[in-house]
DNA sequence: AGTGAAGACTTCACTACTAAAGTTCGAAGC
DNA sequence: GCTTCGAACTTTAGTAGTGAAGTCTTCACT
């Protein structure tokens, strides 16, 4: 690489120069896409912060507004969702009634199984959110015209589903669940109110 | 939308019924970038685990490699660019002591610093897994000609550059460090060996 | 020399997570 | 009807991180 666009392309050609097989172009992918998730992640936290909100909390509440009203869900399914124990749960719950942000019930249809629900309040966090992120995220891509907004999204969504390919096939087959979506339906508490 | 073509099309429509100013060339854009990263790490740790080796110990060799022969940094240098306070990296130290991955020494030029450098040991283990690495990304782009990758990576280092902007602009400028790897030369225990 | 301020790492107290054991409830088989 | 198995959450013990306080060294200045 005789000339490197950006501190990247610099450290890609270090890279190569420890291990020659890389291939650049794959290698700039990769990493942009770390770099900037880490970046990424800092701003929204700095942003989450000052709503008074942890990113932990952040992500129980997307869950929530995601599944749709009446806002409900079940601590394990939570937890599978973003990849956490249930034990996890559990405290995240724990801290997030104690804020005012969802409510925790037992389900009176099976009483093993608990609810968490959305409070007004956890709803009304979620909409100051999105305001600020959604102005974030349309600054970021303000360079870029919809043609290109949506080659970019066309091809990260292919990358989705060829990882997704990579990583079920790298998964013992006790631990497979139906891909994307689709729990949805099953796996909450009220799917038709 | 009409007719959603993932999972994410779907998720981004209900976020839509919630708020309505989303814009959703720009959510889909966002969103796929941190489902990718979330699915990459999960792909990432597993290989890593299959050689023994942890995420954050990866992290470390990464740094070390990446500074070329002595390969010796100190470990504020370290903590700095992986986000990580000094307590963090003290103990991560410690344990990649223990594994033999690399050696902590007191810089004989000024005793309050320390230089850790990576081990023989720990060398291979960065070959290894980058044997590994590189051919699990290099099957990720697969499906991607010369052409889409470079116009991925273009796109990706402009948002990159984007998000480093709208980030230093929110920092305290008693923060603010110089941009990009410019600290490099500067920041090694031996800059020119 | 001697003092004081600043810097670099370590230590301490605390927080959040994981893995595994424990508890309780519901369902299936005898 | 009782028992046993499995499922869902909680509890416990251990690990890795943060922020703040502490220790030692260097540097600038008297």
């Amino acid at each position: 690489m005789a000339d490197p666009r950006s501190s990247l392309d610099e450290q890609i050609a270090i890279y190569q120069r420890e291990h020659r097989d890389l291939d650049p172009q794959v290698e700039r992918v990769v990493n942009a896409l770390s770099r900037l998730d880490r970046r990424m992640s800092v701003a929204y936290g700095r942003q989450l912060a000052a709503l008074g909100l942890s990113s932990a909390e952040w992500e129980v509440l997307k869950e929530l507004v995601m599944v749709g009203s009446p806002y409900q869900l079940w601590p394990g399914t939570i937890a599978r969702r973003l990849g956490l124990t249930p034990a996890a749960m559990t405290h995240r719950v724990d801290r997030m009634v104690a804020a005012g942000l969802v409510t925790r019930e037992r389900d009176t249809e099976n009483r093993v199984r608990v609810i968490v629900g959305l409070t007004d309040e956890g709803r009304e966090k979620w909409l100051e959110v999105m305001r600020e992120a959604s102005a974030f995220e349309e600054e970021l891509l303000q360079d870029f015209t919809v043609k290109e907004r949506t080659q970019l999204g066309d091809m990260l969504i292919r990358l989705l589903d060829r990882v997704s390919v990579q990583l079920d096939r790298s998964i013992p087959s006790s631990q497979l669940r139906s891909k994307h979506g689709q729990l949805a339906e099953v796996d909450t508490p009220h799917p038709h109110p």
